[in-house]
DNA sequence: GACCTTGGTTTATCTTGTGAATTAAGATAT
DNA sequence: ATATCTTAATTCACAAGATAAACCAAGGTC
């Protein structure tokens, strides 16, 4: 409606019904009235817009307040169990499915491995197939089911649910969530899985009580999801937040896109591994084992004094500050929340992070600024609550369940 | 509206006019039927809304288009000299003032000193006197004047027009907007001068043809304005593109900040100038002579080929070329422009920042990026052009025009 | 001159939000 | 016990916008 878009009455209805809606999501248990005061929608249109939520089961009426001079106010909340949805993870090697509620809860979770499906045609049969099955094995949890989301690594149109770019996958603009749509008849949604995971951080998790913050995921790459007051920042290429090419180390390793010293080249799970198993073949003296090393025994190792690892998780926090202090300088956020398998190295790795955003930020910005682990960690499946919990505040969603 | 606001049929009239005249203006001339084919609006109601704009002297109606096989249709085009407006830069020590018309086109100019004021209160009395000087000075080019914008170095809240911060001036959340639309009884607007200058290019500039463009700034300070899908950036804090203070020297000099080697340091006009003069002074042979050097000396110098001056403005641009490089990592942009009395080193600056580009920021980033000069040099009252436009385009001016 | 095509307007209808009046249900004062 | 005041919520008549469908306008084509 604000980007070029135009205005009927159906949005009219969408926009109070989702600001109604927000309101007693956020703010319930709350009266009409005290709707109508925040929404500064006539008490009027709240009565009418709260029966029709009322009639589709969005909504319930819970007890009488105590009374405050006059006639006592009911309460009203947004029901939370009475409808399900699916969200997936489509990983590079790993399909993640979870049976979720609007309250964010996951109540079945599969998964399913994709070695050796190569096509995109492939995996998009493994998908609907995977769904298909999930749903038909749990018919006594479903009530009414009322989406789908998917969030993948990868470029997303959001709008139109087009996936643009997988890696690994060679694709042209596949309509996934229309594909899905019409396979299953159900509002679908479709997402990059780093910025969702910033969404369902916003929405349930370590940064619910901000508008502007940054979520930093570090895996095999490192990414960013930006949420600007209250939202995902995506450009019109839908790159924003692409942090891990960004150049850390002048002269540093050569790096797959080409490049030298990129942030991927020094902090990702790999690289780390990497740096451990040269730093041990030269000798140094560590609490390590050599062979089959994985990050999680660096980690270990870290919090547990080791000095090697420590060392290297230190190095690892310097590098990522430094990336970090930009992004604290470019956008000021509120808070600063990483996920990843290194962050269980968090007694070394905070501090150096902390140490390095001290030094290379603007102090106003960087007083008060939390730098946390993100609530969630390996819980693949919250970016497509995430996208779900969206679509219903933004009214989308709704009205498709107000006309089901 | 999708900040959680509400809709109502005000809203929905102003966002549909708003639309309208958006598309005739960037797309006349232009019929009524393809007005609602690109809107998506109805014939009907491209009628409705096209005798309202109409009425008020927002379009006008031009020649008919030749016949496609049935009746010629009736071109539409926006009326740009119909309303004046008054855009003023309210900088550290000079306003700036120009009466401008729809088409951005400044009709007269004023400037006033702004030496020993030093209270808020003394600059906003000059401020308003000097646009009522303005005003009743220019009778005759003025056949109706529909609004006021300021753009100033500093925080601002373009919604509600309060000046949070100002360099150099002690205040406290001054209401500026306000305080001129009570004043004058006219639609006033206020934002910031970078940013707002960002738009300016978007709008009339170099960066007409993107969605995302991001304009750097360079004089005594380094800012930066982010135009992501056709919009400002701005965050909850409104500190988003302050990019003066990304650390890009590890043991760099001390920034007024209070930390080491921020950008400021090294890029901004006085760092240019500073540095040049400690060359000379350590005897460095050169074109240049050591007492009042200006910047634009050191420009012509190394445009001319002066050994001293190049080495100046080369280790500038690679400064500045490594924050861009990050910065088209973190936002993909379509475009860079940079806008400073640095940028008549064309010459060496240009391809200096662009080496530094390519080899730190990712190859399908980078190619084909433009990084350019930006088109307005100087011309401290576009900003506030900007400013309108983009009030006109959104509806919100629009709306007080047809209510005047 | 009959018919087709494209552009633009008129009209009746539908839907929304809203203010004002009204009902509901409590507290408080007499 | 009654009247009165408060606060909560609803009802109803109305205004305003968008729109589909019918219609008018003005050109071309056969």
């Amino acid at each position: 409606m604000t980007d070029g878009q135009i205005a009927n009455i159906d949005l009219v209805k969408q926009v109070n019904a989702a600001a109604v809606y927000r309101i007693i999501d956020l703010q319930g248990p709350i009266s009409r009235v005290k709707v109508a005061e925040i929404s500064q929608l006539a008490p009027a249109s709240v009565t009418k817009i709260t029966r029709q939520l009322l009639e589709h089961d969005l909504i319930r009426e819970e007890a009488l307040q105590e009374s405050t001079g006059g006639r006592r106010a009911i309460s009203l909340m947004t029901v939370r169990d009475r409808f399900q949805f699916v969200s997936c993870r489509l990983g590079r090697r790993t399909l993640y499915l979870a049976l979720c509620d609007l309250a964010g809860r996951e109540l079945v979770q599969m998964r399913r491995e994709l070695v050796g499906q190569s096509t995109i045609d492939e995996v998009l049969a493994t998908l609907i197939a995977t769904i298909a099955e999930l749903i038909s094995n749990n018919p006594r949890k479903i009530r009414k089911l009322i989406g789908l989301a998917v969030t993948l690594p990868g470029l997303v149109n959001p709008e139109s649910g087009e996936v643009l770019y997988m890696p690994t996958l060679t694709l042209n603009k596949v309509p996934l969530a229309q594909l899905l749509e019409t396979h299953f008849a159900l509002p679908c949604y479709v997402g990059n899985d780093t910025r969702s995971l910033a969404l369902a951080e916003h929405f349930f998790g370590a940064s619910q009580d901000t508008q502007d913050a940054i979520l930093i995921t570090i895996h095999n790459g490192v990414g960013s999801g930006i949420i600007s007051k209250g939202r995902v920042l995506l450009g019109q290429n839908r790159n924003v937040g692409e942090i891990g090419h960004i150049q850390v180390e002048r002269f540093g390793r050569r790096c797959h896109c080409g490049n030298f010293g990129c942030l991927e080249t020094i902090v990702s799970n790999a690289a780390i591994v990497e740096r451990s198993q040269e730093l041990l073949a030269r000798g140094h003296a560590s609490s390590l084992s050599s062979a089959p090393l994985t990050i999680e025994q660096i980690c270990r190792a870290a919090n547990a004094g080791d000095a090697l690892a420590c060392q290297i998780i230190q190095e690892t926090g310097e590098y990522l500050g430094r990336t970090i202090a930009i992004m604290v300088n470019l956008f000021n956020p509120e808070k600063i929340l990483l996920a990843g398998e290194v962050v269980e190295a968090d007694k070394i790795l905070f501090p150096a992070i902390r140490r390095c955003v001290e030094q290379q930020s603007l102090p106003s910005f960087h007083q008060n600024l939390p730098i946390e682990r993100a609530y969630f960690q390996g819980q693949h499946t919250m970016g497509g609550v995430a996208l779900i919990k969206r679509a219903l505040l933004e009214g989308d969603l709704l009205q498709r369940i107000m006309e089901m």
